[in-house]
DNA sequence: AGCACGCCGACT
DNA sequence: GTCGGCGTGCTC
């Protein structure tokens, strides 16, 4: 890495006058800053310019001082300063430690800070219309509903547009008031702030353990410092009411928030109970916001005229002003870890940042992941703990059913155990949810001939059948195929045979089973947008349907209040595997689909359908024993010095030819002093978790060192003499989640 | 990332 | 003799 990716050590000048040498920072893939003359008008530190690069203009950022041996007459000069505040020294550091900590390019770090729209755009003012202090010499009917309408909006500045449609008559009265001076155009800014948050507002009533709860995150943010807190609460607990309290007292310190959340379906929920506590929405951030709202959001972060921001995990890299608190809601979500291109968690670059920011972080979860656990457990974090559950209903009442003891034919996946509870909650009038974390028809598609498994062309992935499709599909990359009619390894005909569960399939299942009910399926493929599947989720809650069919996403977070029984269908998927973390997802997943069961007062049941009901982690789940469950997790990760009680780290080779991914492979493994001298270990070469991804060929090697050693730079020592051929590509994943 | 440079095989 | 394949290296 360039001298430029470690933070400065001595103050480095704010503002840099014309013709003097700049670094600049561009997001190109270079591996260091250029240099450049400042422009006329000189730039700040930390400005957006455009600058010279090759036969190209483009983005970069003053990060220092020049400090090539390149005289001033050689260099060329920034081409222009752009009308945006420059990124504070709290982002460019945040920036610098986190391109350190995940071994990333600094370059391709900052491209994530500017990743917003028509940044290069000018100041851009629109032309709004005020009423001016003529009248119209003749006043008609339409005019004086156009005037009426300025009135209604309380003399505020209107788009043409607006107005004319406000006032239910065409542009060309409009047109006519402009040319008669009764009305006015004034320039705005384009990008408006949004609309002031209210923390004043009074908040809801809340019960004796969230109150103190959220004195305690009160307290915390006034300190105006950093710190961590795991805020952990049963689904229903009423996390969310509490952390909103620690928003409020930001935002009353004039400090912004930024709440992440892992799945952009859940925003829109969330939006509109910010909107109830404190009287306006917040921004908003993540893909499928549009380019003119994330221009205005990304300008507004910078100039405090966003007060709160929720989204995804890319909002963490905004430019705020002054951040005081970062919320990272369901912080085990697996979902916070990017797993292409920059590899990184952001529950932990939230905390990185938040150090950066003086700012609180807060980790809510019903399941902590274990990291989180242990650092709380540490008391490196402080933790809190809503126990009781919001709103007067309990826990649901959770069992295995042992599917050993059941009588359950071949291709059918509903116990008769499950099936006579189902029928009971329908007679009652309530709903059941059948949780199945497969989508499609059925994960494998056999022949019966020769027992060929249809494979993906471009994957080392199996295809599963989406009969809805009509198709196979590849989970790994996404491509299709027909339905073939004949086997494509032996030829024969009608031979190819559905294998194991998916909810469409679980769906016929239930559809057949239980005649007189409606199913709904719920998973993320079948609807074409959030808004789509929100709407669906909203009939369902209303009661439209008594059987809900469900992958992964039910689990995060909907409210379903007449749902009484939740099913589920394979808790041993979970447990397979030579996963580090199956365990723990497991149990993270069981016990928050279980959550979903009465939440509205009715007790709810679970039932679990396991072939291990002896297993510690389902005995774990079934007993409501959290805390047994982490200390026993806990104690196996220290005693094999596993994550969090040891570093790992994957190194992966991709290439179109398999040969040559090894080859390296081997050959690092083989030059590992740099990593001895830490007393690391190097594992593998082996096939990566996904072997093979759009025709290239992956290869991971493990790290795996002592929780104190110096992890980076043994791995920057390590790798820097290798020289790549253009094929290979290496990327660090610091941290890995996946290890299947 | 782009884009130039440059070094080999296949053609007018 | 020259067109074009893409491996290597540079961009202030």
């Amino acid at each position: 890495m360039s001298a430029h990716a470690t933070p400065h050590t001595s103050p480095v000048p704010e503002f840099y006058d014309h013709e003097t040498a700049v670094a600049v920072l561009t997001t190109q893939p270079l591996d260091r800053a250029l240099d450049y003359r400042a422009p006329e008008g000189g730039a700040w530190l930390g400005a957006l310019v455009e600058v010279p690069l090759g036969p190209r203009r483009v983005l970069g950022v003053v990060w220092g001082p020049g400090e090539s041996d390149l005289p001033l007459s050689k260099l060329r000069p920034v081409a222009r300063v752009l009308d945006a505040a420059p990124l504070r020294a709290e982002l460019r550091g945040f920036l610098e430690r986190a391109a350190d900590y995940t071994l990333t390019p600094l370059p391709a770090m900052l491209r994530l800070a500017t990743r917003a729209p028509g940044l290069g755009d000018g100041p851009a003012m629109r032309k709004l219309l005020q009423k001016g202090a003529a009248l119209p010499e003749r006043m008609t009917d339409a005019r004086a509903r156009v005037l009426a309408a300025c009135d209604d909006f309380g003399g505020a500045a209107l788009a043409p547009g607006e107005l004319a449609a406000a006032a239910g008559v065409s542009s060309g009265v409009v047109r006519g008031l402009v040319a008669a001076g009764a009305l006015v155009e004034c320039d705005v800014p384009r990008d408006q702030p949004l609309p002031r948050l209210n923390p004043a507002r009074p908040g809801p009533s809340l019960n004796p353990e969230q109150a103190a709860a959220a004195d305690d995150l009160r307290a915390r943010v006034a300190t105006d410092h950093f710190g961590v807190t795991l805020l952990k609460g049963v689904t229903g607990s009423g996390k969310t009411e509490v952390y909103l309290e620690a928003v409020a007292e930001c935002l009353r310190r004039g400090r912004q928030a930024l709440v992440l959340l892992p799945e952009i379906a859940l925003t829109a929920e969330f939006l509109t109970r910010v909107e109830v506590r404190f009287g306006a929405r917040p921004g908003e951030w993540h893909s499928g916001v549009t380019m003119t709202e994330r221009r205005r959001l990304w300008r507004m972060a910078g100039q405090g005229g966003a007060q709160l921001v929720v989204g995804a995990r890319s909002a963490l890299f905004l430019p705020f002003r002054d951040l005081g608190l970062i919320v990272v809601d369901e912080e085990h979500d697996g979902s916070y870890k990017q797993e292409d291109g920059v590899l990184y968690n952001a529950r932990d670059m939230a905390v990185l940042r938040a150090s950066h920011a003086a700012a609180q972080v807060v980790l809510a979860s019903a399941t902590p992941s274990l990291e989180s656990w242990a650092n709380a457990d540490s008391g490196k974090y402080a933790r809190l703990d809503l126990p009781a559950r919001f709103g007067g209903s309990v826990l649901p009442e959770m069992r295995a059913v042992d599917l050993r003891a059941e009588d359950l034919p071949s291709g059918r996946w509903i116990s008769p155990t499950l099936a006579r509870a189902v029928t009971a909650r329908l007679t009652a009038g309530e709903q059941a949810l059948l949780f199945l974390n497969r989508r499609g028809f059925a994960p494998v598609t056999v022949c019966r001939a020769c027992g060929h498994q249809i494979g993906c062309d471009d994957c080392d992935a199996r295809m599963v059948e989406h009969r809805f499709l009509n198709r196979l599909m590849c989970h790994q990359c996404g491509a299709t195929k027909p339905m073939p009619q004949v086997c494509p390894a032996c030829g024969v005909e009608g031979k190819l045979a559905p294998i194991g569960p998916g909810v469409e399939r679980l769906a016929e299942e239930a559809a057949a089973a239980f005649h007189e009910a409606r199913v709904a399926v719920l998973s993320s493929d079948l609807f074409a947008s959030a808004r789509a599947l929100k709407a669906e989720v909203g009939a369902i809650a209303a009661g439209e349907a008594d059987i809900i069919i469900g992958t992964q996403l039910v689990a995060k977070g909907h409210n379903f209040p007449l749902l009484t029984l939740v099913g589920v269908i394979d808790a041993d998927l979970g447990l397979q595997g030579s996963d580090l973390r199956a365990a723990e997802r497991c149990f993270q997943l069981v016990r928050q689909v279980a959550g979903r069961a009465g939440r509205a007062g009715q007790p709810g049941l679970a039932l679990v359908q396991t072939s291990q009901p002896d297993h510690p982690v389902i005995r774990a789940i079934l007993g409501g024993d959290d805390e047994g469950f982490w200390r026993a997790e806990a104690a196996a990760r220290h005693a094999a010095a596993m994550p969090p009680y040891g570093r790992l780290a994957g190194i992966i080779l991709s290439s179109p030819r398999l040969e040559d991914a090894f080859d390296l492979g081997e050959k690092l493994a083989l030059n590992a002093a740099p990593l001895n001298a830490i007393g690391a270990e190097v594992w593998g070469p082996a096939p990566a978790p996904v072997a093979r991804i759009r025709g290239r060929h992956r290869v991971r090697l493990l790290v795996k060192a002592a929780k104190g050693a110096r992890l980076q730079s043994a791995l920057r020592a390590w790798l820097a003499p290798h020289r790549l051929p253009t094929e290979l590509r290496l990327s660090v994943d610091i941290d890995p989640q996946s290890f299947m």
